[in-house]
DNA sequence: CAGTCGATTCACT
DNA sequence: GTGAATCGACTGA
């Protein structure tokens, strides 16, 4: 047997940690998904970091909300939320309650359930594709607001839990800016990924949604830009 | 209470 | 590279 092949999960004390710790850390483990079809497992290869309340890029930002409530609760548990208007979310809750830290999942390998995987994600072309992006990771899994503030640190049988096993090699982690993060938070390089990992997904600059334009649209745009 | 827009993805040009 | 899909949480009046 080797290290890597530790199937305990994760214990709450990893979480509890500053999650520019975890977030590095979680590259390279097993996220584990049980559904009544069967397991799902995915190696994690692209996360991002955010930090408390005090960063601009957080749902947590303007304080606690009813949807934002499982990232101000203990370390170890889910927080999932609903994006436009169509996907599903995971992030994992690091730090202690009140603190409002968390683990954005963007990208792994489906390294076990490929077939259960294609089920949900029949648009992907490539196995690499299963879980390429936030939002494909979360459908990929099966993941969606039921599991929202459930506990990961259960034990084996747990919906959700991440493997001991090991982390990825150190001078294989790189690390930039989070995709679609715009403001103040877009400069914080908290987005951390395993280099040249095809299941990683493109990084993008934050877009700002274009207004409904009454004259000329592009023009508008181009000066609200400028301005 | 109406308007805005999102930690995104996909189809199409 | 651009725009549509789609809905509910959040914001400010």
């Amino acid at each position: 047997m080797t290290v890597g092949s530790d199937r305990t999960p994760l214990d709450r004390s990893f979480f509890d940690r500053p999650v520019l710790e975890v977030a590095p850390d979680l590259l390279g483990r097993v996220l584990v998904r049980l559904t009544p079809q069967g397991p799902i497992e995915v190696r994690l290869t692209e996360v991002e970091a955010y930090d408390g309340m005090a960063d601009p890029g957080s749902h947590a930002y303007r304080g606690r909300t009813e949807r934002n409530a499982s990232m101000f609760g203990p370390p170890g548990h889910a927080y999932v939320y609903f994006t436009y208007g169509m996907w599903h979310c995971l992030n994992l809750v690091c730090r202690e309650a009140g603190v409002a830290s968390g683990v954005l999942l963007r990208a792994g390998e489906v390294i076990r359930g490929q077939e259960l995987a294609r089920t949900r994600r029949a648009t992907a072309r490539k196995d690499h594709e299963l879980a390429k992006g936030p939002a494909r990771l979360a459908t990929a899994l099966g993941v969606d607001r039921e599991l929202n503030g459930i506990d990961i640190c259960a034990g084996p049988k747990a919906p959700l839990s991440v493997l001991q096993g090991a982390p990825a090699q150190a001078d294989r982690v790189r690390n930039g800016p989070r995709t679609g993060v715009g403001g103040e938070g877009a400069t914080h390089p908290w987005r951390f990924w395993v280099s040249d990992d095809p299941s990683v997904s493109p990084y993008r600059a934050h877009v700002p949604r274009r207004r409904n334009g009454s004259a000329s649209p592009t023009k508008l745009d181009a000066k609200r830009r400028g301005a």
